[in-house]
DNA sequence: ATGTTTAGTGAACAGATGTTGACTGAAATG
DNA sequence: CATTTCAGTCAACATCTGTTCACTAAACAT
């Protein structure tokens, strides 16, 4: 019982410190103190869990990161049913990022704007994951015809993809009725031109990488 | 020559915020008294300039958004002269980066990470783009058979994924000798994905937005 | 020449922050 | 039961922050 009120309590900083990012600011503009404050303990127990704000941090990295691969486990269980790939993924992926709007409002708000340390390990983050749907991407018969190389942009693009339209599933800053429908939509569209632009794909090198103009066209 | 040097102090505020942006912190990680002590005034000098730190990043969105615009008008100058029309605008439009890299590593970081008015005012200049992409796309014969939500989520789509390329444009933590020619190349192809994803996109409608299973394959 | 405007100065404030060290009291251990 | 461990307390610190007010002096207008 003294662990686990520990953890619990540790869980507590975790949570004060997203639940502060619903004010509007970055994580590095909250403070120790506030956090603290909001759990209900005195400033200075926060080192009992955490050295500096720095390493809190990177354990809600660890904590998105989890939870992301709990969200791509659900929709890879789901896709090789249905017929509809793409919307019954994105709706599932979807239903989860709303369940857990908290965590991937950190993740959305981090990604590029947070202090150098945190910033890294979600690029860390997004590598693996773009690795792991390379490997997927390769058992699928639809993509045999794409180069490893191209396999990885295409993976790439994709992760982006759905990383910069987090904003759009998680703000509360919209008035109308259906918003989330429609950003859902959004990303689903997105994902289909994507797919279609990798069917027609077609394996041409462009020749070298840099500056000679004649080029395939398109 | 009193305006004069005014607007030239001014200028350097503005400069000497995205200076220090590049000790790795954001926006909102910046204070008033380090930005003077960089520029070498007084604290309270700041106030002759502007009226808190808040309005100081919204004209650093505006500076960004002028330079943004400035390297649209020059990528569109050349995009209907050559036939690699993606390879000519990715280097231009990389080239143009490179040569403000401070003004847009802002725009990187704050995208999505800054203070909330910061980060409306570049979503709406975000907006501005795509919209003004919108059009542009239009007047192209190749994409005529899109509809016109589809050229929105297209144009939306290729603007997000220039945005969130920006930071592997700009960052100087690589260590191997062109990881900048291999990020333009990442970026070209990126587009040329979507782009094929359009020049192959059949306007189906798949029925209604929710969560009827049987859609188009793919 | 005289008066006004104003960018920048300088001192000083109230408040918030991170971090320190010594402490308390209850749970865990033996 | 005696002892150790340790999550949380309490007071205090040095430091940095944004903002105030009265000021100086040089560029401007008259």
């Amino acid at each position: 019982m003294r662990a686990e009120k520990k953890l619990q309590t540790r869980q507590s900083l975790l949570d004060a410190a997203l639940a502060l990012m619903e004010t509007g600011r970055g994580f590095s503009g909250i403070s120790l103190r506030e956090i603290t404050r909001e759990v209900g303990i005195v400033p200075t127990a926060f080192y009992r869990h955490f050295p500096d704000m720095e390493s809190l941090g990177l354990a809600l990295v660890e904590e998105v990161s989890s939870s992301f691969r709990e969200a791509i486990r659900l929709v890879r269980s789901n896709q090789f049913e249905h017929l509809g790939a793409i919307s019954a993924s994105v709706q599932i992926f979807v239903d989860y990022v709303v369940a857990h709007r908290q965590l991937f409002l950190f993740l959305a708000r981090e990604q590029y704007g947070g202090a150098s340390v945190v910033r890294q390990a979600i690029e860390d983050m997004q590598q693996r994951f773009i690795t792991d749907l390379v490997a997927d991407l390769k058992l699928m018969p639809k993509q045999r015809h794409l180069r490893d190389d191209d396999l990885e942009i295409l993976a790439d693009l994709i992760v982006k993809t759905v990383f910069s339209s987090l904003p759009e599933l998680i703000n509360p800053a919209e008035l109308k009725g259906a918003p989330l429908q429609l950003a859902q939509d959004r990303l689903e569209s997105k994902l289909r031109f994507i797919f279609m632009g990798a069917k027609y794909w077609r394996g041409i090198r462009w020749a070298a990488s840099s500056s000679d103009g004649a080029t395939a066209s398109e």
